[in-house]
DNA sequence: ATCGATGCAAAAACTTTGCATCGGT
DNA sequence: ACCGATGCAAAGTTTTTGCATCGAT
């Protein structure tokens, strides 16, 4: 679904998610003095559609393809105030590209990436949170988050 | 402890890991057809007085100022080779710069890092190799490694 | 003597930034 | 109308690579 580039557009949806997101990413610019614009609706919309874990190249490909105009320094900078405002979690996977997750209304989850196709796959271990909970109170510190990824190789 | 800068110095060693670690690369090299170099053993030696996780950056800085000759490129091609060789690993904590530890004998750790303070410390956690065995076992896939980073802030 | 390793500098890959212009509020 | 956002291109970072020379085997 590709999203008209009318000045003021703002995506309709379809899409469940949209409508409520939209709506939380307003008022988190709003409250930030940012602007709400056709290039961030675009991409949260986008981004939304990404059922997995994403690099940025990716989504800027992708939306190319489907006939956005989006720069990449904008895709750089919209990424940043998802991430701030929640909807967005970044995700270590590799050490040479940032890679993003839709994280509203998610648990952490975590990955399996399979280090001979490079498939990521998303699992969630219930038994982390609390294993981070007891870390950080062993030394002293809040909870804030955590990363958790397995490497395996396909069985022969 | 600086080594001589001699054509062939290997590098002597009081320091207890460097011996066995020192001919178990020597083992790894030759297999693959790949030759010792003093800079190689330098960089093995600067590897094993890491206590913990460190950059490309920090291990290029300190050798040189030690007085070592050792160029960037001969420590991304070398640590590479580490790595292949078992006695390194690379550890993703964030994903601008790779890092990594020496793994050699170690049970594979995790890391509670600061975000205020960038400080990373490292723990076990006896629960998370049976954690991955289980989920490689649910997708089909042999079990390769794990990472488990938490970040944490000071408690106020 | 062979062939891989090194250092350097150039290139590549990823991300950020300066600036003129556009557009939300 | 104001001031943040955008696109582009330039600059910044981190990592890789080409090449002439060096050195381990």
């Amino acid at each position: 679904m590709v999203y008209p580039l009318a000045p003021t557009a703002v995506p309709d949806a379809d899409e469940p998610l949209m409508p409520p997101l939209c709506a939380i990413f307003r008022r988190f610019l709003k409250r930030q003095g940012l602007k709400f614009t056709a290039e961030r609706a675009q991409i949260l919309d986008k981004v939304l559609r990404k059922p997995d874990v994403f690099g940025t190249e990716e989504l800027f490909e992708e939306m190319r393809r489907e006939g956005h105009r989006v720069s990449k320094a904008t895709i750089y900078r919209t990424l940043k105030h998802l991430v701030e405002a929640n909807i967005v979690r970044e995700v270590l996977i590799d050490s040479k590209q940032a890679h993003y997750q839709l994280s509203f209304g998610r648990e952490q989850q975590s990955h399996l990436v399979n280090i001979e196709t490079n498939k990521i796959t998303e699992f969630s271990a219930p038994e982390l949170k609390p294993l981070m909970e007891r870390i950080c109170r062993e030394h002293g510190c809040q909870p804030v988050n955590y990363r958790f990824v397995v490497y395996g190789a396909s069985r022969s």
